[in-house]
RNA sequence: GGUCGGGUGGCCGAGUGGUUAGGCAGAGGUCUGCAAAACCUUGUACGGCGGUUCAAAUCCGCUCCCGACCUCCA
C-alpha cells in the first residue's frame, strides 16, 4: 500500500488550493453553519450537509480525531420585515417557539438519517446559549466595536474597517467603502444605526415579540451572526480548523462572523473557510417562489411534477457525489435516473466484488492487480484532492469492468490475484460505506426477509427444471411472471439472480 | 449597478497547456434458447472573436449568454 497523500483543500478566505495542516497535530476541529428550524429542511440544505459529512468521514478516515460541531439556530434569524423566523412559524400553527424548534428539528434528524449521515459531536442551540452570547456581546462592547443604540447593541463597522482595512470584506470580496456606503439596509427600518453596514449583535425586543431574555442593555435576543460565533469559538477554541457553510452565507452571515470574533477576541475564528454551492433546478436557485423547488419527502415519494418517479435516498445522495461540492448542482429526473441506473450498476458490481474477494484462489501474482491496485490508490488520492467525490467515485467505476470482466471470463483467473481482489473488495467497501456514507440499495430489496429468499430459491429452482428440460414456455412464463411482480430474474452461468425492482 | 462564479458532446458532470474523466442515453459486436445483466468497440465536445505558444477546451484580451451574492436563504 502506498503512503497516504497529502490532503489539501480549497480555502474561500485566501481564495486558494492549500494544503491542510490542522492546528493540532491528528485532531481536527470543524464548524458548519446547520439549520434554521423554521420549517421542513430544504433540499439544498440536505447537499450541504452531506458535503460536509462526506468532508468529516474522510477526515476520518484519513485517521484524525475529529470534533464536528454543527449548530441549530432557533433564535435571532429575522425576516426581511424584521419578524423572527421562529416566531412567525409559532404564530402560524399556533405553538410555542420551542414546539416549533423541536418540530423541525426532529424532522431535520430525521431526513439527515434517511440519507445517512453521521450526527455531529456537538449539535449546540442558540437558545441554549444566550448567556455566552451575552457576553461576546459585552467584550465586543469592552473592545470598542459595539455600540448600544436605544436598547440594541450594534457592531461598529466603520471602526472595524479603519482598524482592518484588509479583513472585512475578504472573505465575501467585498469592498469596504462601498459597504460603508451601502443603502439597502434601510429595509430593515433601524435608524439607529450608525452605518447603514453596521449589524446588530443585540437586539430590543418589541412588544409583541415572543422570544426575549434579560440582558444589560434591554430585553431582547440575540443577533442572528452570533450564535456561531459563540458556539464555535465555545466548542472548539477562539481559532479552530475548518468552518464550513453554503456559498450564500459568505456575506453576510460569515462576514459577521469573523468580524465579530475579531473584535470580541481579536483573532480569527477558522483557519480553513469551505463552502458548498447551490443545488439548482432549471439552472436557477430552488425557490418555492418560483416554482422550481423540490423537497426531500417529494424525492422520496415522486410526489412531484418535477419527478417520474420515486428516488431512493441513497441514489440522491449518490448523484449528489458525483459533482464537487464546490460546483452548483442542477437537479433533474433525466438527471437522477441515470444516477439511478448507474448506481445499481456500482452496487451489483461492489456485490460481485464481495464474492470474489472470499472466493478467489489464485496466489500467484496477477498480471492485471498494478492496474488495480493502481486505481485503488488514485480514489485516496482523489478525495484528499480537495474531497473530489465525482473523481472518486469515477475511479470506481473504471474498476468495475476489471472485476465484472473477472467475474464473466474475459480476464483470465491468472489476471488477478485472489490477494489483490481481496484488498480491493475491502478497500472499495470501506469507501463506500464509511467515506461515502452509501449504502447498497440491493440489500433493502429483498426485504421480504428469509421467505422470501425460501419462494424465490424454490421458485427459480422449478424454472432451471424447467429450462433444462427446455421447456421454455414454463420458464418464460415464471419469469415474466416475476417480472409483473416486479422482481427481476438474470440468468447466468452460475446459476439466477434476482433483484427486486 | 457592484462583487464573485460559470458556459464542456443528447442529458448530468469531472478536468486542464500536448495523453480516454466518469455516469446515463445512442450505435455495433460477444455471450445467451430468448430476455436481462455483463464484457468489448464506438460517434458527437469544450459559447463567440482575437492573441500568446511548437501546441489551448485549458493562459491573456474582448464579446455574448447564464447564475449566485449585495436583502432572509445551505
Amino acid at each position: 500500500m502506498s503512503t497516504t497523500p497529502t490532503l489539501s483543500v480549497y480555502n474561500s478566505l485566501t481564495r486558494n488550493k492549500e494544503e491542510f495542516k490542522p492546528l493540532v497535530e491528528g485532531q481536527v476541529s470543524m464548524y458548519v453553519c446547520g439549520p434554521t428550524v423554521y420549517s421542513d429542511v430544504h433540499i439544498g440544505n440536505v447537499r450541504t450537509f452531506i458535503s460536509f459529512d462526506v468532508i468529516y468521514r474522510t477526515l476520518l478516515y484519513l485517521g484524525y480525531k475529529v470534533r464536528y460541531v454543527r449548530n441549530i439556530t432557533d433564535v435571532g434569524h429575522l425576516l426581511d420585515d424584521g419578524e423572527d423566523r421562529i416566531s412567525k412559524g409559532a404564530r402560524k400553527l399556533q405553538l410555542e417557539p420551542m414546539e416549533v424548534v423541536q418540530k423541525y428539528t426532529n424532522g431535520f434528524h430525521d431526513v439527515m438519517r434517511t440519507f445517512g449521515t453521521l450526527p455531529p459531536s456537538i449539535e449546540p442551540r442558540a437558545t441554549g446559549h444566550i448567556i455566552e452570547q451575552i457576553e461576546m456581546v459585552q467584550a465586543i462592547m469592552d473592545n470598542g466595536y459595539g455600540y448600544e443604540s436605544n436598547g440594541s447593541v450594534y457592531f461598529d463597522t466603520e471602526k472595524y474597517i479603519a482598524d482592518q482595512p484588509e479583513l472585512y470584506g475578504q472573505l465575501s470580496g467585498r469592498k469596504v467603502d462601498e459597504l460603508l456606503t451601502e443603502t439597502r439596509s434601510e429595509l430593515k427600518g433601524s435608524s439607529d444605526k450608525k452605518n447603514p453596514s453596521d449589524f446588530a449583535i443585540w437586539m430590543k425586543a418589541g412588544e409583541d415579540h415572543i422570544m426575549r431574555w434579560n440582558s444589560p442593555w434591554s430585553e431582547g435576543f440575540p443577533g442572528w451572526h452570533l450564535e456561531c460565533s459563540v458556539m464555535s469559538t465555545k466548542y472548539l477554541g477562539d481559532t479552530f480548523d475548518i468552518h464550513g457553510g453554503g456559498n450564500d452565507l459568505k456575506f453576510p452571515h460569515h462576514e459577521n462572523e469573523i468580524a465579530q470574533n475579531m473584535g470580541a477576541c481579536g483573532c480569527q475564528p477558522s483557519r480553513y473557510w469551505l463552502h458548498t454551492n447551490m443545488l439548482l433546478m432549471n439552472g436557477r436557485k430552488m425557490s418555492k417562489s418560483e416554482d422550481n423547488s423540490i423537497s426531500p419527502a417529494e424525492l422520496l415519494s415522486g410526489d412531484s411534477k418535477h419527478i417520474t418517479q420515486p428516488y431512493h435516498p441513497m441514489v440522491i445522495k449518490f448523484f449528489m457525489l458525483q459533482s464537487h461540492y464546490s460546483s452548483t448542482l442542477d437537479i433533474s429526473d433525466e438527471a437522477l435516473l441515470a444516477a439511478d441506473k448507474g448506481y445499481r450498476r456500482l452496487c451489483e458490481g461492489l456485490k460481485t466484488l464481495e464474492g470474489l474477494g472470499l472466493s478467489a484462489k489464485n496466489q500467484t501474482p496477477g498480471a492485471r492487480d498494478a492496474e488495480l491496485l493502481k486505481l485503488l490508490d488514485d480514489i485516496d488520492t482523489e478525495l484528499c484532492d480537495d474531497f473530489n467525490t465525482p473523481k472518486a467515485v469515477a475511479k470506481i467505476f473504471e474498476i468495475l469492468p476489471l472485476i465484472n470482466g473477472y467475474k464473466g471470463g474475459t480476464i483470465a483467473a491468472d489476471q488477478l490475484s485472489a490477494d489483490a481482489l481481496q484488498q480491493t473488495s475491502v478497500k472499495l467497501q470501506r469507501i463506500f460505506s464509511d467515506v461515502l456514507g452509501l449504502q447498497s440499495t440491493l440489500d433493502d430489496q429483498s426485504g421480504g426477509g428469509k421467505a422470501l429468499d425460501h419462494v424465490m430459491e424454490l421458485v427459480l429452482d422449478m424454472r432451471q427444471s424447467a429450462r433444462q428440460s427446455k421447456d421454455w414456455d414454463t420458464s418464460d412464463k415464471i419469469r415474466d411472471g416475476l417480472a409483473a411482480a416486479g422482481i427481476t430474474v438474470k440468468d447466468a452461468k452460475e446459476g439466477s439472480t434476482w433483484t427486486i425492482n
